[in-house]
DNA sequence: TGCTATTGCTAACGAACGTTAGGTTGTATA
DNA sequence: TATACAACCTAACGTTCGTTAGCAATAGCA
């Protein structure tokens, strides 16, 4: 076995993906993933252990790949903040655009995990977070940067990256690293020309 | 009758609203609010006629304040593109801080409206996003903006934005206003010093 | 051929859901 | 004092929810 295209379990996982983006978790039950599968309700039973498994595996996997990419840009880097936050930005556009709708549930449906998990997640996140709010840190320290609240600032700039979801179409003319390139221009230069 | 201090078709919104940014509007059951307003379920229908009636009275009176704010901003002014879009930006913060809990709920659960009431929803959105569309595209023809696709922009400067309901608290130490003109500045000029 | 997964089914469980019907109480006004 | 209404109750409605039990069909491998 196994020279399928997709193990079914991945199958029901990214069903379960596409209506949670569409309805949300709460909205989505469990006859609905069924139907969108053509299979009974209870035949989903046969590939995963819960609903909840299905969202923790959609989130955690997301996390995963966040990380990743973080990492995979910054370790070992040395630069001015400018650049640490433009490659950051990249790297965080190329893991939303890796998979726009398991990102729209990782985004908006994780508080719908329960305990411990949760508590996990939010950890995780404030990890992820914290590397952000250190290099705004490191360039206002430095001065490179124009004064501003730390928190509010890297929640702001997140906040304006997580949208890319919403557009992003892997066939457009952009790839996901220019668009990650221009976002970071503007967050660092602003709108207005010079 | 009505030396009240809030009626109470108004507590129950209230409590709704804040019920529903917490857990979300699907995921919130008519026995949570009741047992919030420490009454039994059936009871709130004295004072509503249905869920969702809750939902849209939230969502259409925060698309009415978003409406009059613009309006009050843009209404009659003349100036830079600049200028406009920095004058809707305060705008839209100072609508997103009158309340920002009913902005989260407006923000994220407008998708659980049904018909016609989504699609009515959907345009007022549609309107109300196309007014920073227009600020854009005379920024960008009068060469005041640097190049860069209108919809997605715009797209990106909203999400930036709507962020501001999770953190903003009336007793910090900024006004509306002020944040409003913060944000303004630096999506206009960027992070970096110049 | 026999064994073991995989994938699916029907039937049903108890719980929770939004909502309705009908009644009681208290208070303000005519 | 009579009337009206707001506010809340108990009881229950039909529906949907996530999930379990138990069983059948199929396919790959030994």
């Amino acid at each position: 076995m196994n020279g399928r295209v997709l193990s079914k379990k991945k199958q029901v996982e990214q069903t379960a993906t596409s209506l949670f983006q569409q309805r949300g978790y709460a909205a989505t039950s469990m006859r609905d993933m069924a139907q969108a599968l053509g299979i009974e309700a209870a035949s989903l039973y046969s590939h995963i252990r819960s609903k909840e498994e299905i969202l923790q595996n959609i989130c955690f996997r997301m996390a995963r790949l966040f990380f990743a990419a973080q990492d995979e840009a910054l370790s070992g880097f040395t630069g001015t903040a400018s650049e640490k936050l433009s490659r950051a930005i990249v790297a965080h556009i190329k893991a939303i655009t890796e998979d726009t709708s398991a990102s729209a549930v990782f985004f908006s449906e994780w508080r719908h995990l329960s305990e411990p998990h949760l508590s996990e997640f939010k950890e995780m996140q404030a990890r992820y977070e914290g590397t952000f709010r250190e290099i705004l840190h490191e360039g206002l320290g430095s001065g490179e940067f124009v004064d501003l609240d730390e928190k509010f600032a890297m929640l702001t700039i997140l906040s304006a990256l997580n949208w890319t979801h919403q557009w992003f179409k892997p066939s457009g003319r952009m790839s996901a690293e220019e668009i990650g390139q221009r976002l970071a221009d503007v967050i660092l230069n602003g709108l207005r020309k010079k």
